[in-house]
DNA sequence: GACTTAATTTAGTCGTGCCTAAACATTTAA
DNA sequence: TTAAATGTTTAGGCACGACTAAATTAAGTC
């Protein structure tokens, strides 16, 4: 199993985490790992054929019990690493993102379980996702909406982003709003769906666009 | 730059230290990465036109300033690394070789320099090499000699070892020999070349072979 | 239900890094 | 100084993971 191959598998199970459908399409695939489609079937012929997926021919592919575990043992090396980054190399949180897709890919069990224990077992990463456990358990009690679907009035605390791309953190940086605000819904504007917070102690307008990206835990 | 790539370069660099003339030729460096000289060969000629390398055929490659920066940088790297699973991550000193062959090969600069800071600048690794900085500078003022070519009466603290891998380390953790160590020689067998040492608080002996492998720094 | 459109797969190609076998150059020894 | 032995390069091939273009299947529409 190399990177790329390793790379399929984390688009399969973020993608399959997300969509209704118990297969993940050909396409949608190919357009996570930007590449063309074709060559993502050809790598679903060779995943079937190690027992990492099962594919249909025109319908995609659905992780089976050893793809899920592989796919979740490196979403768990990403997410240890996203936090030794943040936490004791003081990266800020839109950097860490990148590194930790190379060092996702180090093989040593070992290493990654002395790792979480180096950090001392963290649940969360810096963008509030669940880290499984060596077991490749997510134990995520998080009572969760996105921040797009939120009355008027109603309360939460942001736990985590959709999308962890740096132009979508710095943006979010920019405005003040971090990870862990406790967030109140003032207004949501009919001509563009835009809403209008406070957050932290600050009035703040944010666009729909970004609200569909933000994750709250409602309380 | 790929890790195989990054491979030759280290390859390069450790031969050419070792060596006398300035050229390495291919069949030592297939030697070391376990490869055919034929493979080594068409690797030259891309480093040649990339001039990571001056290439003579039939008389083999020497590193150009810009090869032997890169070779430097991985070289850096990897002892860092070294340096993190030992004081970081409690791993045994022959285990860390072994993960910092895959870390080194990590792609970012503020990483490693990060890193580097992290651990407080170290200047050396946990087998006694020094850690080139930030340039690629080596400062590495030990006055050493290896333990076969110390005489008898002659005193010196162990610094560091020629071959890393796991086999010798385990064999001189069992004989109770560990870096940092003030070593007297105390005989030099005819026999076999074996040499009896005041290693520590202890009477040692070891073999031939064994103390062409361990670096003294006289004193 | 036939037809159009969109998605998917197949077939064939390419660059990379490795290999083997054969050709060639250098070094060593007679 | 030439012949044999050794080391190196060249030529051709292979697996892998990507691609394009063409063929095929599925889905949507009238």
């Amino acid at each position: 199993m190399n990177t790329s191959q390793e790379n399929y598998l984390k688009a399969i199970y973020s993608l399959s985490e997300k969509s209704d459908s118990e297969f993940v399409n050909t396409s949608s695939i190919a357009h996570k790992l930007e590449m063309k489609p074709a060559s993502v079937t050809e790598m679903l012929k060779k995943f079937e054929a190690k027992k990492l997926v099962e594919y249909k021919k025109y319908k995609g592919a659905k992780l089976s019990e050893k793809g899920s575990q592989a796919a979740l043992n490196i979403i768990r090396k990403h997410r240890l690493w996203e936090v030794f980054l943040l936490k004791k190399l003081h990266f800020k949180w839109d950097e860490v993102h990148e590194i930790a897709e190379q060092l996702e890919h180090i093989q040593s069990r070992e290493l990654t379980d002395r790792l979480d224990d180096f950090l001392e077992n963290p649940r969360f990463d810096p963008h509030g996702d669940p880290i499984p456990d060596k077991h490749g358990v997510i134990t995520d009690n998080r009572n969760t909406s996105l921040l797009s679907e939120m009355e008027v009035k109603e309360t939460g605390i942001m736990t985590g982003v959709q999308d962890s791309s740096s132009i979508f953190l710095k943006y979010l940086e920019r405005i003040n709003i971090t990870l862990g605000q406790r967030m109140e819904v003032l207004d949501k504007m009919d001509f563009d769906g835009s809403m209008i917070l406070v957050a932290g102690e600050k009035e703040v307008s944010i666009s729909a666009q970004a609200a569909q990206n933000i994750i709250i835990r409602i309380n």
